[in-house]
DNA sequence: TTTCAATTACGAATATATTCGTAGCAAATG
DNA sequence: CATTTGCTACGAATATATTCGTAATTGAAA
């Protein structure tokens, strides 16, 4: 099991990726840039990184590279919630938890999906 | 508000500073002596930026600081929580609660906490 | 008062992340 | 075939984070 630390630019990346299910630079540029300004090679240089980590794979397509994720967006999400549970929780998810359901109104719905789903877990 | 966004030494830090109420170099560097190596002096550099940054409060007594969080631990868990749902789980809190529920085996009481408290949000 | 131990201040070295300019290459276009 | 267009590769500049050695300061002890 491969353990991700992406940074922050990165997980813009990757959302981007995860998103759209592969996508070459310029695909990524154009999300990005309307998030944020920047340039095309600045894009380009951290795909060209992340793919040097491991975090993506590529392959040649015409005269460009199509890069996909190597880790899944859940268990990417996984990973990073493991980080913060340990390091901002004390080690615990329900502390999480209720921190998350208390400070961000969840909709009726939202609440009721995370009854059903609590009576799965038993 | 403050908005606050520590690096992975500072939160070690105020870890230690929201565990104790207040602490002094020494006092944090003690505890983080047993957790990782590293010298005295790095923690006392980590400690007069976070000064500097607006993290941390001090107060001179006898020939150290004493140093206090500018800000409570449940207010930096919300803000760091917000940015982990804004950046990973694409802004949905219940995303983040049910991946946190499915992935870390909550013990039975844990679940029924959270259950107790969804009620009261209602 | 002199000495000693603990503390702060400070600067520098190293590591990592971010940004972008330039060069080179290859495919498409005229 | 020459030119243009769009892509990758690469190196360098900048920013931020981390680490620690050394010097200066201070309070307490001898």
């Amino acid at each position: 099991m491969k353990n991700i630390k992406p940074t922050e630019s990165e997980l813009e990346i990757l959302n981007v990726i995860w998103d759209k299910g592969q996508a070459t630079v310029r695909d990524v540029h154009e999300v990005l840039e309307t998030q944020k300004q920047s340039g095309y090679t600045t894009t380009l240089k951290l795909m060209q990184i992340m793919y040097e980590k491991g975090l993506l794979e590529r392959e040649a397509s015409g005269k460009s590279h199509v890069y996909t994720a190597t880790i899944e967006r859940e268990e990417a999400q996984g990973q990073m919630l493991q980080r913060m549970i340990d390091n901002v929780f004390s080690g615990s998810a329900s502390q999480l938890v209720m921190q998350a359901l208390g400070h961000h109104k969840s909709s009726p719905e939202e609440i009721e999906a995370i009854r059903e789903y609590l009576k799965t877990l038993e």
